[in-house]
DNA sequence: TCTCTCACATG
DNA sequence: GCATGTGAGAG
């Protein structure tokens, strides 16, 4: 890949803490923390998980993409994200176990179409897909482990068939949305189901983006074809090019270069990019605006989390550069309001159990586990979605997921990163039908206990969130921004199980598919019904 | 008109 | 065998 030079970039500054207030925004290299407001237990409760940072490896390239608006292709069999979703993370108790997971939700809840150059809204969202989490491999392992070299979650992929079978992640094409990453502390079992499980979210806006089937903006596909390896077949000059095509095309040679293709009207100025028309601002495309109490827009909460699973707002392009030392909160009154972490975890549905066994890197979850080690699940996916939302995929999941609960829309934050608790109220949905059919993983504990985890942990964006400044560039190599998002323990432990059977079929992706419902603060995934 | 799918070529 | 973009054709 072509990384920038920050591999690591890692602009190793300590500070930010997980349950940075407010007040730090730093603008600094490294990430920042937004506090929701209400995250009384928070700081008590993030238990070592204040000193983590998490640094976005290959930040630049993100940002050439961001900066056009990026776009992620889908496919039915599942297509992985470029650039990759890496990242180094520090300040780990180098003895502690700690799952680190993956979700992506949504950045709001519009449906978008590429026209004239540009993105811009056409309608409201389709149903939130149930939302799956994805373990990575590696889970759990020790703050050691996981400081000793990047963490990728290269081979996670993204679908957008709903019946998914294999636990990639599903997502809806045309539609924006927020790769999150969670840390969760794994507990005396290697799982996290307990009460007092940490774990904090970080967020890194820069790469937002939206599903496509197809790409849509040519700039995109240049990036992609002179960055990833895998498709460097398409390089060349462009008289290769149009030779080539020609070729393909069994036309003589002028043939329209492909660059032109799907352009409309080509023009500089990506939509995204530039003024912060970035996927992030999307309502800024749209002319919702989303703001943060400090100014930086998102999208209303509800907005944000909506889709029953969480939406998550993206900043705008600009914002996060220039302003990214800016501390978002997002703000949420709702948040407040529910927040009360008490208030409302949800009940779990269903605890993990499974026992899968995680293969390569990833592992799935199925429904039914085997219970895994004392709370972890296999699951690598888990929904996390919402039910409630979706139509269509609404209900079908709906079926799955047995409870319901109150969608994350309402408890917004917007901003970047939040700190949210994990799950405590996750709430595994329930099985997902369409996951189950495989079987699991070979059980392995590990599976276990990442599912387990995921459940747990797969924080929606809850309450609070938290921003992490970028890294600033500045030094050394590029920073990587990160947001956080807080953790906090996740509070009740796993009800239920979803019960999926999950084929797993070789390529295994640890997914877990939950729902979530962030009320105030504590971010839920639970089942929706 | 817009999306999505699939066979295909490349590495 | 896998990952990736292409582009025709289907819906």
């Amino acid at each position: 890949m072509a990384n920038g030079g920050d591999q690591f970039g890692l602009a190793e500054r300590p500070n930010s803490d997980c349950i940075d207030s407010p007040k730090d925004t730093k603008q600094e290299n490294h990430s920042y923390t937004l506090n929701s407001p209400a995250s009384p237990q928070t700081a008590s409760s993030q238990q070592g998980m204040e000193g983590i940072k998490v640094f976005l490896h290959d930040r630049d390239l993100w940002m050439k993409f961001d900066e056009v608006g990026t776009e992620m292709i889908i496919t039915k069999a599942g297509r992985r994200m470029f650039p990759s979703y890496k990242v180094k993370v520090t300040g780990l108790n180098p003895k502690t176990k700690y799952i680190l997971l993956m979700d992506i939700v949504p950045g709001d809840d519009h449906r978008y179409k590429f026209a004239d150059n540009k993105w811009s809204i056409t309608g409201k969202a389709e149903p939130a897909m149930p939302g799956r989490l994805y373990v990575h491999p590696d889970s759990p392992a020790t703050g050691a482990h996981w400081s000793r070299q990047l963490v990728s979650f290269q081979k996670l992929k993204l679908t957008n068939n709903h019946l998914d079978p294999f636990g990639h992640i599903i997502l809806n094409s045309m539609h924006k949305y927020q790769p999150r990453l969670h840390i969760v502390k794994a507990d005396e079992n290697n799982g996290f189901g307990s009460k007092n499980t940490a774990f904090c979210t970080h967020v890194f806006p820069e790469t937002a983006f939206i599903a496509v089937t197809s790409y849509q903006n040519h700039k995109i596909t240049q990036l992609k074809i002179e960055n990833n390896p895998f498709a460097k077949g398409f390089r060349g000059s462009d008289d290769n090019e149009l030779h080539r095509m020609a070729k393909l095309q069994g036309k003589d040679y002028p043939v329209v270069p492909r660059s032109t293709v799907r352009q409309r009207a080509c023009s500089t100025g990506s939509p995204f990019s530039g003024e912060g028309r970035g996927l992030r601002g999307s309502p800024d495309a749209v002319g919702s605006p989303y703001n943060c109490e400090n100014g930086l827009s998102s999208s209303s909460p509800q907005e944000l989390l909506s889709a029953s699973s969480t939406h998550y707002t993206l900043p705008h392009p600009h914002l996060q550069r220039g302003h990214q030392s800016q501390v978002y909160h997002c703000t949420k009154r709702k948040v407040e309001e529910d927040c009360s972490p008490g208030t409302r975890q949800h009940p779990y549905k269903k605890p993990f159990t499974g026992s899968s066994p995680c293969e390569g890197d990833s592992y799935y979850h199925p429904s039914s586990f085997p219970p895994p080690p004392p709370g972890l699940s296999n699951n690598h996916t888990m929904g996390i979605t919402d039910s409630p939302y979706s139509s269509d995929m609404g209900q079908r999941q709906a079926c799955m997921f047995a409870g319901s609960e109150p969608r994350l829309d309402e408890h917004s934050c917007t901003s970047w990163s939040y700190t949210c608790p994990l799950p405590s109220a996750m709430t595994p949905m329930e099985p997902y039908p369409h996951y189950t059919p495989h079987p699991p993983y070979s059980p392995s504990p590990q599976g276990s206990r990442l599912s387990a985890i995921a459940h747990q942990s797969s924080p929606p964006l809850g309450d609070q969130v938290t921003h992490d400044p970028y890294q600033s560039q500045s030094s050394g190599p590029p920073a990587q921004s990160s947001q956080h998002i807080h953790s906090r323990q996740l509070s009740p432990p796993l009800r239920e199980y979803p019960r999926y059977t999950p084929n797993l079929s070789p390529p295994l992706y640890h997914t877990l598919e939950t729902h979530t419902h962030i009320r105030c603060g504590i971010p839920e995934w639970s089942a929706a019904s």
